[in-house]
DNA sequence: ATGTCAGCCATACACTGTATGGCTGCTGCT
DNA sequence: AGCAGCAGCCATACAGTGTATGGCTGACAT
């Protein structure tokens, strides 16, 4: 064992890697929740010395931002054929089921305002589709800027509980099991395809 | 001065008291924001010692819930007459405006899984307005819930600044300055009428 | 008059991010 | 081959965090 105490930690990389501490960041992440990372923690499981990170990641926020855009990275949105509608659809369910894959990582990035980056894959994909939608050049910007953000509420709602919470509150006094028109069950898909479809037809309607 | 040495600093309130407590911490983040916010910072604004906080909030998990439950309590939603869609749409413009008022401890509630309680005017106005909007009883909620996450989203990413990044992002390299058809700006308020509407006009749709 | 308790405070603990500086062994240059 | 330099790692230390524990004091009810 000499004198480095490596061991079996850090995936049995013996080097110490910008891309190996984010992936054990994402490990942590993704047990525990952002909240319980700290950089000693991620040392110990990586079996290293907290400050020897400091030598691949200046500090905390840029490890954040890194384990980010790690998952980021694994977002490839399938543009291919089909109405814009279906696109954008396509698009908010590929991006849905990343973020399922990493809640807590979703839920505390969606919170900062770095989330998307310019050249993030998301960006290009979305203001792709909204060209093709027929959405002004000038406005493409804007109009996915919003987008952005409301979606992002819903998966923010989505990853923290809230949205299961405000769902199933009082189902008014009166009449309670009446299933009628709209369809909107209390689970979260149903809201996350109600979600889709306020915003496509609230686009349509804002762009005849 | 004699023994306790409150000073100026609690608002002239000798008596430390919760109300007291928490408008002084609602100072303190609308000043520097929530994650500047320390019990120590805030005992020293108040002239006492941190630990006597601990006497009328439980923690500060609980002291930030206190804080956000004092201005939501200056929610008072006008839902007078109109149609539902002027409703809602003066719902939201209200419940942005008291967010302007108090950005920072916005941003950070938003966040929360805890953000909208049972009982908050906010909820039960949300809910009436569905109501009368012809939304089936069993379904109020989880709409509400939906319509919430999304415009509390829009609410977020206005906050910390993520609508204007986005909204500024490359203009399209081709035509920059053409100002063509729907109507939407890069500025905030644009930005957020164009929200509204997409939300109302989704509703709408999915309502016939 | 006395016991009780609310309110306040002092100390202390475990934990956080990170600045500073020292050691070691690999690297490229001469 | 030898040597300078430096990348990588580590130990120590500092300022700051939330809060558990226990002691003091003065008012108030009995």
């Amino acid at each position: 064992m000499a004198t480095t105490g490596q061991a079996a930690g850090g995936r049995g990389d013996a080097r110490l890697t910008e891309r190996g501490i984010y992936t054990a960041a994402l490990r942590l992440i993704d047990a525990d929740g952002v909240g319980a990372l700290s950089m000693r923690k991620l040392a110990g499981v990586l079996g290293v010395n907290p400050m020897s990170l400091y030598h691949h990641v200046p500090n905390k926020a840029a490890l954040l931002r890194g384990v980010k855009n790690l998952v980021a990275a694994q977002f490839q949105p399938r543009v291919d054929g089909g109405t814009w509608q279906e696109q954008l659809g396509r698009f908010a369910r590929d991006f849905r089921a990343l973020a399922h894959r990493h809640p807590n990582l979703i839920v505390h990035s969606l919170g900062s305002p770095d989330f998307i980056e310019p050249e993030d894959p998301f960006w290009t994909g979305l203001t792709d589709i909204l060209d093709s939608a027929g959405v002004p050049a000038a406005e493409v910007a804007p109009v996915g800027a919003v987008l952005t953000s409301l979606f992002s509420g819903f998966l923010l709602a989505e990853g923290n509980g809230a949205l299961g919470r405000l769902a199933a509150m009082q189902p008014a006094p009166a009449k309670a099991a009446s299933t009628a028109a709209a369809g909107v069950g209390a689970d979260s898909d149903s809201s996350f395809e109600f979600a889709v479809q306020t915003l496509v037809a609230g686009l349509e309607a804002r762009l005849s």
